[in-house]
DNA sequence: GTATTGATCTTCT
DNA sequence: GAAGATCAATACA
């Protein structure tokens, strides 16, 4: 986890191909977006209630509330204080299939981690978790078994900074968030 | 198939 | 008081 130490738009293809566990479930990080002191990252304006998690160590666990309905969860990267970080956007379901379609009352695993929003309510990601190191209990992290293929594309959902290519995808992968259009 | 909108709440201005 | 790193349902072509 040592490359995490480094600022998202570096740490974001490295993540690829993880396998991100809460509780024995969870799966492969296919998808994530990279935030870096840019105008749409939470800590553009500085250190607030909300933020402070991303200025603490990397590998730390970043949740927030998404229009009021949705958690999101961030990876921390960087060094301390440096406020860069890497929100999770679809995970490849490998562990406990069985209990996150429970918790999204769904029997397609296509779109159970297709998103940011999706897969904290299938991993059963809350503000609970916010502050947490990805590398402990009741977390776990294990490193890609081969080499992933990536492409850097623009970043989706936001309205401001939009054209940097910061969000990191496996390249080919079937269980990628929606989006307005596919890489 | 694509486009539009409602749900719902925390945070910051 | 407004905006927002979303999702799912509905409306239209």
């Amino acid at each position: 986890m040592e490359f995490l130490e480094a600022p998202a738009p570096a740490c974001g293809p490295l993540l690829l191909g993880w396998t991100l566990l809460l509780g024995g479930v969870g799966g492969r990080i296919v998808e994530v977006e990279a935030y870096d002191g840019d105008e749409a990252s939470h800590a553009f304006r500085g250190r607030t209630g909300r933020n402070a998690t991303m200025f603490g160590e990397a590998g730390g666990l970043y949740v927030y509330r998404s229009y009021g309905i949705h958690w999101c969860a961030n990876i921390v990267c960087g060094p301390v204080g440096h406020a860069t970080a890497l929100l999770l956007r679809a995970l490849e379901p490998t562990h406990g299939l069985d209990v996150m379609r429970a918790r999204r009352g769904l029997t397609e695993p296509a779109a159970l981690c297709s998103g940011p929003g999706k897969l904290t309510e299938a991993l059963g990601i809350t503000r609970e978790h916010d502050g947490l190191r990805v590398d402990r209990s009741p977390f776990a992290l294990l490193p890609p078994e081969a080499p992933v293929a990536w492409d850097a594309t623009v970043r989706i959902g936001i309205t401001k900074a939009v054209e940097l290519p910061w969000r990191f995808v496996e390249r080919g992968s079937p269980w990628l968030s929606r989006g307005p259009r596919r890489a």
